[in-house]
DNA sequence: CTGCGCCTCCGCCAAAAGGGGGAGACGCAA
DNA sequence: TTGCGTCTCCCCCTTTTGGCGGAGGCGCAG
């Protein structure tokens, strides 16, 4: 019996997973949280065979969650599933250890198959992957691992991220922040520069998928 | 038996529904469809009880086929499911003659009550919506409907809209669809002003809630 | 035929955004 | 102590955005 541990904070998603699991009987989900940290202490207690994750969570993200398996030593094989094409996240994963990156429109075959791969310790990130992302894997592998990872933001350029999100201009966030509003531009240039975007709108639609918002 | 037809292009949120469905035994789900026409062709074929739809599909959005569907004279309870709080989407589906509209996230019991009450011909919108929304609907019911709608975007702001959330800039766009600057900048403020929104970033986050991207 | 909505563009103008570089203050870790 | 990163702010500059009014062409419904 394979023993899973499901984290997925979408209830419905959940429950279809579970479902989508329930048809491979080999497959045993002991133990579902909702989000990251509830996850992470489970994978803890059940110590299962496999870990289904999503990436975008309430609180600990799942690829939080996966770096603080690592660095505890837990060598559990996780499998992290996404709504979108998340390029930066499948990066951030692949660098913390994940065994497969999937998305969530995937087949019962696709998951049976990264199961299995990731039982076998095998890291799987064929199917449902963007082309970019795959493209990007190679340029990983041939060159430094960090330097394709994006950079992350600090706690202060999250703050105005989202409040770039939130649709407020540099002199409103500036406000909202009681900084000045060169400072805001300072942050934001530096977040644009970071994640790769040229200009507020991008960066916001980026920071969604990267989950800073 | 109430004969139930669910439209729902997710795959794992369709087979939790599902499976949250069929912890009613009273419940049967006749047919689901992953898009709206083929939802639409579905219901018409089927002449279920109730039909249980996403607002955003692909194609003809939720909404759309509630209109085709009252257009074609059927009368059949519609709830809507949405995955965030969409107030546009939920006016517009008001107004449209939905019996309910829900949140992704509700609970069983939320669902089979929404049920129970569109088959008795009720229209509920209380389980999970927001305060806004449902301080709008006072004001619709207060005033006239179509005061509150918001101006649906023409063809080429869609194609506008869909372009700046690509993060192309006006000039960008304007040779994307071999137009003038000028034209884009026309659509592009047209756009701002139909959606109440007084920049493109929020234009594109609204532009996601109204499902026009 | 006459509106009306849509698409196409103009000009003008103010505001906002974004890039460049520089710089001081702070805290933290090597 | 000496970096290093972060946060703060300044300058100057170009580009982009967005609001304003105006206008012609086109197709379609009343």
């Amino acid at each position: 019996m394979i023993r899973l541990v499901l984290v997925e904070d979408e209830a419905l998603v959940r429950l279809g997973l579970r479902q989508l699991l329930a048809f491979d009987a080999r497959i045993d989900v002991v133990a579902d949280a909702a989000n990251g940290l509830e996850g992470l202490a489970l994978i803890e207690l059940e110590r299962p065979d496999v870990v289904l994750m999503d990436v975008r969570l309430p609180g600990l993200s799942g690829v939080e969650v996966l770096k603080a398996m690592r660095a505890k030593g837990l060598a559990t094989p996780v499998i992290l599933i996404t709504t979108f094409d998340e390029e930066a996240a499948f990066l951030q994963a692949m660098h913390a250890g994940a065994n497969a990156f999937l998305r969530k429109d995937i087949s019962l075959e696709d998951l049976r198959a990264a199961i299995d791969a990731a039982l076998a310790g095998e890291r799987v990130f064929r199917p449902a992957i963007t082309q970019v992302a795959q493209r990007r894997l190679f340029e990983m592998k041939a060159s430094f691992p960090a330097a394709v990872l994006p950079d992350p933001l600090t706690p202060r350029e999250i703050e105005v991220l989202r409040l770039m999100a939130a649709g407020l201009s540099n002199k409103e966030i500036a406000e909202s922040l009681h900084a000045g509003e060169a400072t805001v531009k300072t942050h934001a240039s530096s977040i644009l520069s970071k994640i790769g975007v040229r200009d507020r709108t991008r960066a916001v639609l980026k920071g969604l998928e990267l989950g800073y918002i």
